[in-house]
DNA sequence: CTATAATACCTAAGTGCTTAGCAATTGCTA
DNA sequence: TAGCAATTGCTAAGCACTTAGGTATTATAG
């Protein structure tokens, strides 16, 4: 079963033969895997008048738990993204009525961004489909095989710092 | 050692303890270590003076072997972007001397990628300190941990489509 | 207490991607 | 072979991110 990444080898092995292109061989993969699941994933998203990085707001402020409340600086640390960008999410996100920004009682200098009800529906209803998606993607691999990919991707995150 | 997906799915298990989440223990972590290498890498292209686009332009010419020229929309199938991401990749890279864009003898409408000496002496020396740093990341896995890897990640980009 | 540093949040500008749409050429078909 | 469809490659406009830089508030050091 070649694949892309293959030929590529195939290439490289040909052109320079001195070289050790086998990393590519993995992070390559790893690099489309993660298009293709993104593509994939995005496609549910859409059904649901939603993007990735809205889901991803939402979603959030969901799983916190009531009262569904986050300073915006926390969902820039949980997303790994800029302040600057999860400023722009929220201006979207609020002015579909989604979420709103409130006052910080305990800050001055903040905001806390609530869930309002029309975001809570929308990301419960959302949820489910999301989840199916993923499943449907990952039920190629074994649960044990899961969990072997699943140690080897946090291994490589970690070594990539 | 529990990361921040192992917090995320137990802030799922206490919020909605009737989903199962458990597919985005894997997915979660497919997109975060692709960001991590990705970060990574751009680290090693910025020290050259490139970033990953241009890098992968360059790099898509050498491997094409002599005479070092491809046409844009194989470019753009090779890299998975539109043809459009390619010009502008082109654009730049041309403006900085590292590639040149020539008339396509065999096909009227098309033009040749080819890539200059400057863009030839820029991508030999680059390769191998990319090659370097790809190794460092997977160098965390056994030898039949990354073959396990790359086969978890072709199935998942398989199941994806 | 006051001056300075750190933090929180925002807008502006720049980057690279996308889709839409255009012009030119080539391929197919009736 | 004439005409329509497909292909190639480009610019324009829109999107989400980044860094830079500004303002307001809070924390800290002397």
């Amino acid at each position: 079963m070649a694949d892309q990444l293959d030929r590529i080898l195939q290439q490289w092995h040909v052109e320079k033969p001195e070289l050790d292109v086998s990393p590519m061989a993995v992070i390559g993969r790893l690099s489309r895997a993660a298009m293709a699941v993104e593509s994939r994933l995005a496609a549910t998203f859409a059904r649901h008048g939603l993007d990735a990085p809205s889901f991803d707001v939402l979603a959030t402020l969901l799983r916190s738990g009531a009262p569904y409340r986050i300073a915006p600086v926390k969902l820039a640390r949980e997303a790994m993204i800029s302040t600057s960008a999860v400023a722009q999410r929220l201006n979207k996100l609020e002015s579909r009525g989604l979420v709103k920004r409130e006052a910080n009682p305990g800050d001055g200098r903040g905001t806390l961004v609530a869930l309002t009800d029309a975001g809570r529906e929308l990301i419960e209803t959302t949820l489910p489909d999301h989840l199916e998606t993923e499943h449907a993607i990952i039920a190629t691999l074994s649960v044990e095989e899961q969990a072997n990919l699943a140690m080897f991707l946090q291994r490589i995150t970690e070594s990539s710092r």
